[in-house]
DNA sequence: AGTATAATTATTGTCGACAATACTGGAAAG
DNA sequence: CTTTCCAGTATTGTCGACAATAATTATACT
């Protein structure tokens, strides 16, 4: 339950040994969950007030969450958070596709059977959960997350790892909370989730691939049409 | 002539208005020149005298040196100059495949035609340049990256751009500078550049994908080659 | 009154010094 | 002679203050 919790907010375990790392955990929370609001200027001294910090940790933090493309730092003028939209949020799930396909790929060919077990196991816990919380839509998110999570660490690549972990699912995520992208694909994520397992275990790359293409290729359809209702 | 230098070291003109920003620059060109060694430690202090910096800048230049992968840091410990194998060049080229076939298409969406244009009479220089000097591998090289970084740029999303020729474009040129990836490849290199520049003149997205990873998958053939090797 | 310029204020970038942690060498014990 | 522990040294992390740049307000001029 709350391990679902913290394992979907910070895949890789990172023991914040130092004080920026701390700041960072709590303002990246904030920025994604909106507390902080999107399109706001960050004022540096007022953050590291906030936190009983100096202002040399919270700079090496707003580096990192710029690097997460949570915040934007133009030279001398100062820092402010990204703003939302579904054109910015239809290339982040262009990129997903294509990176996310090659892990899946990936994860067929190197993940260790054990890894797949667990993952089997994970699914069948996510399902009844679901079964028996039907409509709370935090699991369903926390479950989605978690296995997208294990199938890009399954891969083994670290830049890959990297990039769809460190840099880019922090920025998904803060759409989806502020956007309320959990849409009525939650309850067939699960099956399509099956299928590329699936695919995985039988060492079937290329199927795997497709199947999460495919799987991803759904949501960013969904926003595409939001996009076009919109423009109009 | 120059003119192609400093365009390939900075594909997008980032002023350089702060003093991290040039020593940034230094370190990375150094580093990318193998100036730095690969592997060596990185003593702050000792770069702070040499580049007449504090350690406040120095320590933010450090921090963009480790998103380009050129460094990597342990808290509390330090910094060192990346190790480059072959593995780790396979799979940097498995991601470039992915994202450069997606750039790629969205170039032959979103490219201006002024833009295609000027990409075509950039080939027809490298072409004559190639054919005078024949041999000097820099200017294939650099051409190389130009043909390459445009089409980047031409797919209009800042997500891949970034992640791209931010993040991993620095690390590649490291790889081929050091290890010397600049095979019997690049004649090759300038034909394949043009059947990608037509298909994306002639807006087809599909085709112009699948001609830049066929492009640079028969570089990762190569490596793959070179790694089987060296495990034997 | 509106605009452009100048002074003021606030914020960011940089510096030097201190505290906390990790590395190094040597002494003591097995 | 090797291993373990400890002290000393060096390096990194953090702090508060200063300098440089940008934003804001006030002022003067058309």
């Amino acid at each position: 339950m709350s391990t679902i919790h913290m394992e979907v907010l910070s895949p890789i375990a990172k023991p914040a040994v130092t004080s920026a790392d701390r700041v960072l955990a709590q303002i990246q929370r904030a920025v994604v969950e909106g507390e902080i609001a999107a399109g706001s200027k960050i004022s540096e001294p007022e953050l590291a007030r906030k936190f009983n910090i100096s202002r040399a940790p919270l700079r090496e933090a707003l580096a990192r969450l710029e690097r997460c493309h949570l915040i934007e730092r133009i030279p001398n003028a100062g820092a402010r958070v990204v703003r939302l939209s579904y054109e910015g949020l239809l290339q982040l799930y262009q990129i997903r596709e294509e990176l996310e396909g090659l892990a899946c790929r990936l994860a067929a060919e190197h993940m260790a059977i054990e890894e797949i077990e667990q993952l089997q196991e994970l699914l069948d816990q996510h399902l009844s959960h679901q079964r028996v919380r039907e409509g709370e839509s935090y699991y369903q998110e926390a479950g989605d997350l978690d296995f997208h999570y294990r199938v890009i660490l399954g891969s083994k690549n670290p830049y890959l790892i990297n990039m769809l972990c460190d840099e880019l699912y922090y920025l998904v995520r803060m759409y989806r909370v502020q956007m309320g992208m959990n849409g009525p694909r939650v309850s067939r994520a699960f099956d399509e989730h099956k299928a590329i397992l699936t695919a995985i275990g039988n060492r079937d790359g290329e199927l795997a691939d497709l199947l999460m293409r495919r799987h991803i290729s759904a949501s960013r359809k969904n926003i595409e049409i939001k996009l076009a209702q919109q423009e109009k």
